[in-house]
DNA sequence: AAGACTGATTTCAATTTGCAACCGGTTGTG
DNA sequence: CACAACCGGTTGCAAATTGAAATCAGTCTT
């Protein structure tokens, strides 16, 4: 009764499903920076991930059920990746990540300021997003509050403020 | 000025330091087994790491400034491991990623008690959970709650009940 | 002195990564 | 209609990483 894994460990599971340097930096660029296609996740993220890496993970996190993937009904070729609910429950780790990785790294400031807001923000903020999240990936119903706008938002702010690293028009994510 | 560095993302950094198969199993297994010498962790965790990159990991995690290393006086030849602050304040990352895998993954039930335990104590039971383990590994006062004694009874008393996995008599980690 | 135990290192094959070029089909533009 | 730009990938290849097993020299126990 193999069943292809080291241990049944919950933590040792997660990370024999997230363990790696990329599958991550995906996930994060569908959730904080909205990128629906490959392309965008391709070329519009910081890290500059590897084409070939790239369709590698989307492959394995949609038959992991972390994304799914639809046609765009706009052209023909286009595909969607959208969060599942597993990933979407995945926020929470991203902000607690977020939120070490700015007090025991040496983050950009600009790209840290989105960390502080979900840290800051706490448990209450992160359910907002999910929400926020259910209704652009899962077409819920619309919730009031727009945690990614107010992300944006403080990220254009900072930006704006001095020069704390790259500016784009469509800002990276956090 | 090039730091070496992918991008200066909070996120991104915690990956390029953690973002493996191995790094956190390590953490994992000297946080919640009390794991201290080469030998312990490299025979008597559930996944079996290889030697070459167990040793690899200790001395990246060690200059990462994750773990810390001293000589052991009882034996010339030993070293032990402890956990930094740093890594200490992984311990809600850890538990997330725990509930994470108890929901989305197919975990064996004796090693999901613990991170059953503790995502229901919240983050109370993590901050006991911390002061303990700063009492353990870096020398501060002893506090009177002991988590990790609540979590090794629960996990004998899952054991102790039925066939759930292997029992040893020493328990795997969570 | 024998033997087990310590934290590793060595060797070698297999896998994964990073990089660049490339691909056939689709779409918007002149 | 011609054509360039764009679409989600694939291919080929070198370099780095991983995994498994054997090995090592110093240390402790008996």
């Amino acid at each position: 009764m193999d069943t292809g894994h080291r241990s049944g460990c919950p933590i040792n599971l997660t990370l024999e499903m997230l363990g790696d340097r990329w599958s991550l930096i995906v996930i994060r660029d569908v959730m904080f920076g909205n990128r629906r296609h490959f392309r965008e996740l391709l070329s519009r993220s910081e890290e500059g991930i590897a084409s070939n890496v790239l369709a590698d993970r989307l492959k394995r996190l949609v038959k992991n059920g972390l994304l799914s993937k639809v046609d765009d009904p706009s052209h023909k070729q286009k595909a969607i990746y959208s969060l599942t609910e597993a990933s979407i429950q995945l926020l929470p780790l991203l902000a607690h990540m977020g939120a070490w990785g700015r007090r025991h790294t040496r983050p950009s400031e600009a790209l840290s300021i989105r960390a502080e807001l979900l840290e800051k923000g706490g448990p209450e903020m992160w359910e907002a997003f999910m929400a926020e999240l259910r209704f652009i990936h899962l077409k819920t119903e619309r919730p009031t509050r727009s945690v990614l706008a107010e992300l944006q938002a403080a990220y254009l702010a900072v930006v704006a403020r001095g020069s704390h690293g790259p500016v784009h028009s469509e800002p990276p994510v956090p």
